[in-house]
DNA sequence: TGTACATCAGTGAACGCGCGTTCACTGATGTAC
DNA sequence: TGTACATCAGTGAACGCGCGTTCACTGATGTAC
């Protein structure tokens, strides 16, 4: 429909055009919004765009493909995200610091974006075929996590937990706070979500 | 429809019979299926129940209320089968044996009902009002574990965080667990979900 | 006991909606000669 | 330089679908007399 018949001006030959990354862009936003991946419709998404939702078969062979290329650029912000939180802590006052700076920008994402954070990790990830779970942007998050907390143990820290089971459960701490206090009718302060990482890596870095 | 315009046979006077209640089971089936507010649809459960469509309305005002319906049922079952776990722990072994016993059920509940426990806490409540949050069911939820770990401390362990924040995260990293290892691309086994409540436990309750 | 009638549970058909997707099109951008 | 034509991005109209909900109905169950 795109505005009463205005049509958009048609890209350069050369491969499109940005039009495809506008509608990842558009989808991710609506995606957020919606927190749910049947939530996303390409009508809308295309509403968003301003085009007709026909041209979106210009770039995916579908819906679950646009929904796979969101969900791939929204993990990599995260994992990106936590990186560099752990880098400025890690510059500032070691790796325990950097763990602690880590935790606390996963609390600050999670309490802002409550239904992006949703999408990604309180969702069955249907459209995700088995054989790409191997490589499951997940996965990576899953290792940043298990860096953090070895740097920890290995620069004098001693834990009472193995490390690979120390880093599942501060996270799954973390993410069930988050989880919880989104999910449910309290209240999403992220200052108490803080506390609470503060209490998770206070318990897990015990000597 | 119905099939092929078989009448049900009508209720006695009464106040409608069981369809209410059937049409609250069925409701809960799919719900339990779907693992979404959204996925329920009136007219697959007419055709579950085996009803006219709208056969519903006799007995709900409108969508919302059914759904609020099923959920009050499906959180007082959880609530029940805590409680009744708890309590064999505790005849049989005291206190602790009483949370452990709770943790565990609570594992076998998440994994063999994933899609069900994600619809009780993997998802925004949006059907209901600000002002019924403070008697939402998932409160009686908080403090049974709260409960539980207190009869916990009382009973000689003595825990280095207040029981209150520590309970919190005991459920917290559990649900953590539970929803990571249901949502995400890992193998959800009971057995591993079970060895870590019983680390959450040990750390929680460290003299 | 019998009969007229109110009452209640449940129904079929229809409404308007937003959706994913297909199809034949339009018109600007580039290329061949 | 000009002109015919292939190519590509984007479009409007239409399809069939399942949905929540409304409406006037059907027919059995109960009650009044």
């Amino acid at each position: 429909v795109a505005e009463q018949g205005r049509r958009r001006v048609p890209s350069r030959w050369g491969e499109g055009g940005g039009l495809r990354q506008e509608i990842i862009v558009a989808a991710g936003r609506l995606l957020a919004d919606s927190g749910s991946e049947d939530g996303l419709s390409l009508r809308a998404v295309a509403r968003e765009v301003g085009i007709a939702a026909p041209s979106i078969y210009l770039h995916f062979k579908d819906r679950s493909e646009l929904v796979v290329a969101v969900m791939r650029e929204v993990y990599g912000g995260l994992a990106a995200g936590l990186a560099a939180a752990r880098a400025r802590g890690l510059a500032k006052g070691g790796p325990e610091a950097g763990l602690r700076e880590m935790a606390h920008w996963y609390c600050v994402f999670a309490v802002e974006n409550p239904r992006r954070y949703r999408l990604m990790f309180g969702v069955e990830q249907n459209t995700v075929s088995a054989e790409r779970a191997a490589d499951h942007p997940v996965r990576e998050i899953a290792s940043l996590w298990r860096e953090a907390l070895e740097a920890c143990a290995s620069s004098g820290r001693t834990d009472r937990l193995p490390v690979a089971r120390a880093s599942v459960l501060l996270w799954a701490g973390l993410h069930g706070v988050l989880a919880l206090s989104t999910a449910l009718p309290f209240d999403p302060d992220v200052a108490v979500a803080r506390g609470y990482a503060d209490d998770l890596i206070a318990v897990f870095l015990a000597e």
